[in-house]
DNA sequence: CTGTAACTTAGCCACATGGCTAACCAACTC
DNA sequence: GAGTTGGTTAGCCATGTGGCTAAGTTACAG
């Protein structure tokens, strides 16, 4: 996954992964604390974990035996651009089609 | 996958397919036409464009032997507005923050 | 110093994904 | 109606994903 981006909707395209995010938004947490509302085993977890991890919308950092995560804004803001372009070139095309269609309706004038 | 969130991320997370997006933002277009500037097999570029047609991000209609796609936004709006709601709640976070920091400031006035 | 809590690593499994070739069908073109 | 164009289907392959159990490690608690 050379891109960014990449990395960033593929982490986000799994409502474990999202809820993790949601929950991040609130402030840091440890790995069980986030563990606690999934029923799944701990590894699968934080498979999870590591995914958001590598597509950098999280940091994390162990101090005694607990590891503390919390979220990075960043590479989402990322993912909400390229969104926010795409719908920008997509209204100013419909922007275009509807002055077509009035230019068409009236032809001369 | 359960949830349309699921699809939509997942179909963004792939460069092809933005790619295929954002030349549909210009306009329908034909199979072939699509297939152009990508350098796969079309069998392969045809999964990918299943995936976005799946995802509801694009949608086909046959006419003749050749296959015109379009593009449908509302999907992407979607995925817009959970990264928005998100970028809000973490800006509201921000705020709290600053505000707590403030009143840490100055104890009493 | 023994026990337990909080991860972590290793390894397995089933299925999805992203690529390919080969062969096929359907519709224009000449 | 023979050939070509535009898709489509079938099937293979390698790798990735998302889940599991079992066992290991490391720090804190008593």
């Amino acid at each position: 996954m050379a891109n960014q981006l990449d990395s960033v909707f593929s982490a986000m395209a799994d409502p474990t992964r999202r809820a993790v995010i949601e929950r991040l938004l609130d402030g840091p947490a440890s790995v069980t604390d986030l563990h606690g509302p999934h029923d799944m085993a701990l590894p699968s977890f934080l498979k999870h974990l590591g995914k958001l991890e590598k597509a950098g919308l999280v940091r994390s950092e162990k101090t005694g035996r607990t590891r503390i995560l919390h979220i990075e804004a960043a590479p989402m803001a990322a993912a909400e651009d390229w969104l926010a372009q795409q719908r920008r070139l997509w209204e100013g095309r419909l922007d275009r089609l509807q002055a077509l269609a009035e230019a068409l309706e009236r032809p001369r004038t």
